[in-house]
DNA sequence: GTTATGACTATGG
DNA sequence: GCCATAGCCATAA
């Protein structure tokens, strides 16, 4: 039997490994990994995954995990649209505020 | 046990 | 487009 913090950070690995599983170009969102997480027997929710990206997003590509309208918190908006430019990420307008083009820029992993 | 908080989401004005 | 509200679920105090 695995401790409460165990499984916490299996959780969190789980949320890292997806995040990584985004290939450029593409973005999911923190319902659509909540979803993958969910398809592997995890629990939790949407929140659960943003808590995981602000506490170890550094660690991954987490301008790649976007909100389910393509957007990102105010204060991630200039560096993630730099990796955007050059990864040619489909965006709806080139000026702030970043927004992605979900419907081109969406990735489905495997489940 | 109750409250507050958060890199969320859906809906309605 | 923006803002408010409700629902959501784990953590922390």
């Amino acid at each position: 039997m695995e401790s409460a913090e165990e499984l916490r950070e299996a959780y969190t690995e789980r949320v890292l490994q997806v995040a990584e599983s985004v290939p450029p170009g593409r973005v999911i969102s923190y319902g659509g990994i909540a979803d993958v997480l969910a398809a592997h027997g995890y629990g939790g929710g949407p929140r659960q995954v943003g808590r995981v990206m602000a506490t170890e997003g550094g660690a991954v590509p987490w301008w790649r995990v976007v909100r389910a309208d393509g957007t990102l918190p105010g204060h991630l908006h200039g560096r993630a649209r730099q990796h955007y430019l050059t990864e040619g990420t489909p965006l709806h307008r080139l000026d702030a505020p970043t927004r992605v083009d979900i419907a081109r820029a969406w990735w489905q992993p495997e489940v």
